[in-house]
DNA sequence: GTCTATATTTGGATAGAC
DNA sequence: GTCTATCCAAATATAGAC
């Protein structure tokens, strides 16, 4: 078994994405990470200090993806989409959580967030050598983000099919299309502009 | 003056986005639209019942856009582009309040969310006839808005000058990138994929 | 390190005067 | 149509036993 730290940490992230901030209250908490209240609250003093733990968790598993970041154009947008859809991985999850406290006003939380793009838009340009094409990324994977984190869990297509969050096949194209703005030494496309 | 029933939507409106669902109090939002908090009950019956009233404005509002829609790509793409970084329209504000309340949990929310979402992409799709650039160009959207919505207000960039929200002459140029997306119709570029 | 109380605070909602 | 006063529930935090 993970420590209880880390479990409490974990259900905190769940419950944030799933539930909003309103909902992801102590004693749920707690239930979910199979401590109780006081348990809980040994490890954490105050739930501003939870909030603390998830913010700092954010940035180690950021700085760890930024540390082995792809090293060419083509690469680096796949992992950058691919990754931006995937909500399974331990960052994605962080990220979602951590925008919920940021919309909720906590200010380091949106510090937090904004190094983290900023470290990623910089990535994307070193590679890329085009601004307008590392702000397209960036907002792509963003819309991606969001929608994972506005879509409620196993959400359902409208009536007539539409659904928000790209998926399986239609995420290529689009991936394939971004690898298209890149110069010429890019695997597929021509250029635009 | 406006009517009490508006300028408490309003005032809900603004909180939501920039207090969080959690810091939107009754009280907070009576006061600031000028009522006490028994006068905002009168108008809704319940914080449930404002929260239904603010999704039906978006509602409203969403519909009267896609009314007003463009009729060409070049001129929807800007259109929509632009609108997404406004958030002092109307419409922006309704939209940034309603996500609030949808990661809050709540399902209307999220449903008048995505019917509207879906009206625009269609709308895209009709005028592009290109489902990926449609993707792309609400993914855009969606990225531009979540920056809005989670920068707080009068946000600075980083030490190093990197700001989440593109604006000015960088969205020019994102606008003028998604263009050369377009078929040979489109006015400037050349196409991809 | 984890638990069971219990205290404190806050926010949503009701009742009834004006 | 708007206000004041009050009630009630929920959530955070504390105290202290085990």
């Amino acid at each position: 078994m993970t420590s209880a730290r880390e479990r409490i940490l974990d259900a905190y992230e769940r419950q944030l994405v799933e539930l909003g901030e309103r909902g992801s209250t102590l004693d749920a908490i707690a239930v979910e990470a199979g401590v109780s209240k006081g348990g809980l609250l040994y490890h954490f003093k105050s739930k501003d200090d939870l909030a603390s733990g998830l913010i700092a968790r954010l940035t180690e598993r950021g700085a760890a993806d930024l540390a082995g970041f792809p090293d060419t154009a083509e690469k680096a947008i796949h992992h950058f989409i691919v990754a931006a859809s995937d909500v399974d991985d331990p960052l994605g999850a962080s990220y979602l959580a951590t925008q919920v406290l940021a919309r909720a006003g906590r200010a380091d939380a949106f510090a937090a967030l904004q190094d983290l793009e900023e470290g990623w838009y910089r990535a994307i340009l070193e590679l890329t050598g085009d601004p307008v094409v590392a702000r397209l990324m960036q907002l792509v994977s963003d819309g991606i983000y969001y929608n994972a984190a506005v879509v409620p869990e196993g959400s359902p297509p409208t009536a007539s099919g539409f659904t928000l969050v790209p998926l399986g096949e239609e995420r290529e194209a689009i991936i394939a299309r971004l690898l298209s703005l890149l110069p010429p030494a890019g695997a597929s496309g021509q250029r635009g502009q």
